[in-house]
DNA sequence: ATAAGCTGTAACATAAATTTAAAAAAATTT
DNA sequence: AAATTTTTTTAAATTTATGTTACAGCTTAT
C-alpha cells in the first residue's frame, strides 16, 4: 500500500472517472490506472466496477474509500498547516532584548505585521542576549556593539549617542553638549559593570587617557535617574533612554557621539527560518527608514 | 510536502533521534536527515533542535507532529484494513444459484471457513446465472451445464443423473432404472422451458430420436413433486432433488445418467479477487472431496 | 458506421528515494 | 586532554517508483 496508490484511488473514488481523477491529480489516465491496478492486485481486491465508461465503487471500494477520504482530509490539513506557518499567519518567536528602548518599536511593527505569530520577550543585558541566541534560547536577539561571530548574522539598527545627564540646578544644565574630560571632576553615577553604558563609557574613557575617581554605581536606568535627579551626581544614559524629566538635563558627549549601535542578531541557521527572517527584515526596514542603517559585515 | 518527508519527520519526532528513526523505518540515517531537512527547507522551518546529540522538537516542530501523528494513524488502519480484506477476515461475496440444492453445501462450508466474509446468495435459474456473472451482478455463480466462454472460468462441482419419479402404487415402481424410450408413452410431468431439467431432457429426447406427446409443464420442483404425488404422471428430476418421500419412487434413466455438470463459475477478470478466489478453491476442494471433480476447460 | 471518449498495455523517460562511502560534529571513554 | 565511539551530515551513485508517450480495445453517442 503505497501513498501513490491511495491517492489514485481516492481521486477515481471522487471523481467516478480514471481520466477525470488524472486531471484533478494533474497526472497522464495511465499514471491513474496502474496505481489503482496495482493496488488491486497487491490486495486480490476489486475496488472499481469498469463496465460502462465509468468507475462505480464496489462494497471493497466503497469500505477502503471512507478511511481514504479522512485520510486525505488529515493530509489537507497538515498542508494547509504547513503553509500557513510557512506565511507567518501562525507561529512564534523568542526575542531577546537587552532593554525595551530600541527593542518596543520593533515588536510593536511585527506583531502589527504578522498578527498569527506569537512573542515572547526576554529582557536581559548584552551578554545574556548574546548567550541566548548562541545557546538557541532565543530566535532573536536585539542588542548594543554585539561582536561578531562566526555563526551570528549581525544586523545595524541605529545609532545612539550617550549622554550625561545632570540636574537641572547643576551649573552644566544650561549647555547642550560637553567633553569627556570635563566630565571626570564630577561625582559620577554610573551603571554596573557588564551592562552595555558602563562598557562603553569605560573604553572612551580608557582611550581618552582619563580616569574617574570614585563612583556611585547603581544596576539599572532608572536607579541613576533618580539618583541624578536628587543631585547626587552626574549620570551616563543613552540618548533613546532620556525622556521629558523636567529634574534633569542631558548633555551631548562630544566623545561618545553615535557610540551605540544597536543590532539585530540571530544565527546564521537560523536565518532559514521564516519567522526569523520575517523579523530580520522588518528590522532592516526600519533602520532604513530611521537612520539609514547598514548591515555590518559578519 | 512530500509523504516521505513528513514519514520521516514523524519517525525522528517519535524515536528522538535521526539514526534510531532510520532504524524504525528500516533506512539509513542519510535518507532521513535528506527527508526531514527539506521538508524544512521547502517551509522555512526549523523542526528540531540538533543541538546535544538528540532531536528535540521545536515549537513548530511539536505542532506539526500533533497532526503527523493522527495521520499516521489514520494510514495505520487502512493498511490493517486492508490486510483483513485480503486476509478475508471482512468482505462480501455476491453468489448467484440456479437451486439451493447444490448451492447451499457449498455456501455453509465457505460461510463456516471464512466468518467474517458476508454473503448474499441471490436464486434463479441457470441463464439468469449466467447473466448476473456475467454482467457483475454477482460474483461467483454455482449452476448447471453453463456453456463455456471467453470471460468465464467454469469449474465442475458434481455430475447428477436425472431421474423419472413415478407414483409409488405406478406399475414401474419397482424398477431401480429405466430406458428413456420406455417413458415415451407415459404421461410425461415436465419443468418449464429453459429450466435446466427440461433442457437436458429435451436434448436427451432429440438425440434418442425420441418424442413425447402431451405434457403437463410446471414452474417448480415442488410442484412437479407434488404432481407425482396425486398420480398425474412421470414427473423428471435430479437424484439430488429426491428425498424421502414415501409417496413417490425414483428410477435412474440409462441415457441421463451423469447428464447433469453441477458447475461453480465466475468471471476470469474476478478470480483476482481474494474472497473469489477462496469460494472457487473451496469448491474444487469439496468437489474432489465428493465426486473428483475436474476442471473443465474453457 | 464513424467518431469521440475512456480504460488499459507496453516501452521508455524522469524524478524521487535510498544507499554507499566518507567527513564533520558531538558525546563518551581512556 | 586525547582518543574513540556514536551520531549527524554531505556528495555521488544507484535503485526504485512514478510518470509519459504512443497505441490498442471497448463503449457510447452521433
Amino acid at each position: 500500500m503505497r501513498h501513490s496508490q491511495l491517492r489514485a484511488f481516492d481521486a477515481v473514488a471522487r471523481e467516478g472517472s480514471f481520466s477525470r481523477a488524472a486531471q484533478l491529480l494533474k497526472l497522464t489516465p495511465p499514471a491513474v490506472t496502474i496505481q489503482v491496478r496495482s493496488l488491486e492486485e497487491s490486495y486480490g481486491l476489486t475496488l472499481f466496477h469498469r463496465s460502462g465508461g465509468q468507475a462505480l465503487l464496489t462494497k471493497d471500494g466503497q469500505e477502503l474509500f471512507n478511511k481514504t477520504r479522512q485520510f486525505f482530509l488529515e493530509e489537507e490539513q497538515i498542508q494547509e498547516h504547513l503553509s500557513a506557518s510557512s506565511a507567518l499567519e501562525r507561529g512564534h518567536l523568542k526575542i531577546a532584548a537587552d532593554g525595551p528602548h530600541v527593542a518596543l518599536p520593533l515588536i510593536a511593527a511585527f506583531r502589527e505585521r504578522y498578527p498569527g505569530v506569537t512573542l515572547s520577550v526576554s529582557l536581559g543585558n548584552a551578554e545574556s542576549v548574546r548567550q541566548d541566541i548562541l545557546a538557541q534560547r532565543g530566535d532573536v536577539g536585539i542588542t548594543a556593539n554585539c561582536a561578531g561571530d562566526d555563526r551570528l548574522i549581525l544586523d545595524n539598527l541605529s545609532l545612539q549617542s550617550m549622554v550625561a545627564l545632570v540636574p537641572v540646578e547643576h551649573s552644566l544644565a544650561e549647555r547642550q553638549q560637553i567633553r569627556l574630560a570635563e566630565l571626570m571632576a564630577e561625582q559620577l553615577i554610573l551603571r554596573e559593570r557588564g551592562s552595555n553604558t558602563r562598557r562603553v563609557l569605560d573604553l572612551a574613557v580608557k582611550q581618552q587617557g582619563l580616569a574617574y575617581e570614585e563612583v556611585l554605581e547603581l544596576g539599572s536606568r532608572e536607579a541613576v535617574r533618580e539618583a541624578v535627579a536628587v543631585g547626587l551626581g552626574v549620570g551616563f544614559l543613552f540618548e533613546h533612554e532620556v525622556w521629558g524629566d523636567n529634574r534633569t538635563h542631558a548633555l551631548l558627549i562630544d566623545e561618545l557621539r553615535d557610540s551605540n549601535r544597536d543590532m539585530v542578531i540571530c544565527l546564521k541557521s537560523q536565518i532559514k527560518r521564516r519567522s526569523v527572517e520575517a523579523f530580520v527584515l522588518l528590522a532592516r526596514e526600519m533602520a532604513g527608514a530611521a537612520l539609514s542603517g547598514q548591515k555590518v559585515p559578519v
